[in-house]
DNA sequence: TAAGTATGTTAAG
DNA sequence: TTAACCTACTTAC
């Protein structure tokens, strides 16, 4: 479940589990192998966060750069951790845990100056406090697509995803097609400020909450409901239901391969 | 058992 | 713009 609060998540899991230890780096799988051979005596120093990437770094200047795709995950658990499940690419052990790396778009191991170069192609991540989001506001005013799809760009806005985007653009009633130039810089500053609160929400709760409180269903008599992706929110993955604020069905269409839900009166042009 | 789906990115055309 | 790729889970037959 992998947009950027999901990365910053394990990080900080990653850190707490194993900074500072001696680990063993191994794949099951395979794939990872000969990267978990060089690691071995290593120990892991820390990790980063940087939108949707994550990196392990190791005491001799090198990093596991880890990006989970659309279907990566890691479990951890107590040592002695069991016969891998399933196809794991990397297991970190040591300290006491494991964590099974498992479906990631990209697992591999890289110098710094790679990683600089990974972060260097990369907006401003709300989730970060040395985020500028002036990079973000330049790249809104010099492009001609649409706001909706330059939410989805790692290059404006790092670790934004699907959810988020549509989240977002629905709490500030902004049309999704709107052009960005066209975006005041009162609504951009509120929509960074926005991600901002949500996506730290996000880090901290583990799951995607974008419903106020004023609309909450005690509030609207309506029952509770976990959407799919673990937690409550008012358009994504919503189509064909009824917008919680004014009643309307709320809609599906694709914009550039991915699906774009929004409320076509909450965010009327 | 097979098909479909998913919070993503990249390379090919 | 399309297809391919990584995996696990849900739904259809």
């Amino acid at each position: 479940m992998p947009e950027g609060h999901v990365i910053h998540r394990l990080a900080g899991e990653y850190d707490a589990a194993f900074a500072g230890s001696a680990v063993s780096v191994t794949s099951p799988q395979g794939r990872f192998a000969d990267s978990a051979a060089l690691l071995i005596g290593r120990s892991l120093v820390d990790t980063d966060a940087y939108g949707k990437h994550l990196f392990l770094n190791f005491d001799d200047d090198r990093a596991v750069h880890v990006h989970l795709g659309l279907y990566g995950k890691v479990a951890f658990g107590r040592s002695p951790a069991p016969e891998p499940v399933g196809l794991v690419r990397m297991r970190v052990e040591g300290n006491g845990s494991y964590a099974d790396l498992r479906g990631p778009t990209a697992c591999e191991l890289m110098s710094q100056k790679q990683v600089a170069a990974v972060i260097d192609r990369l907006g401003p991540d709300p989730i970060r406090t040395d985020a500028d989001p002036e990079r973000a506001w330049v790249r809104l005013q010099t492009s001609r697509s649409s706001i909706g799809s330059l939410l989805m760009d790692q290059r404006t806005f790092a670790g934004v995803g699907n959810i988020y985007r549509a989240e977002v653009l629905f709490r500030a009633r902004v049309n999704p097609y709107r052009e960005s130039r066209a975006v005041r810089r009162k609504t951009f500053d509120g929509l960074w400020d926005d991600l901002v609160t949500l996506m730290r929400l996000g880090v901290r709760d583990g799951r995607i909450d974008t419903v106020r409180p004023e609309h909450e269903p005690e509030v609207m008599g309506r029952a509770p409901r976990e959407d799919r992706h673990g937690g409550e929110v008012y358009v994504y993955r919503r189509d064909g239901q009824r917008c919680f604020v004014c009643g309307s069905l709320v809609r599906l269409e694709q914009m550039q391969g991915r699906t774009l839900y929004w409320c076509p009166r909450c965010q009327r042009r």
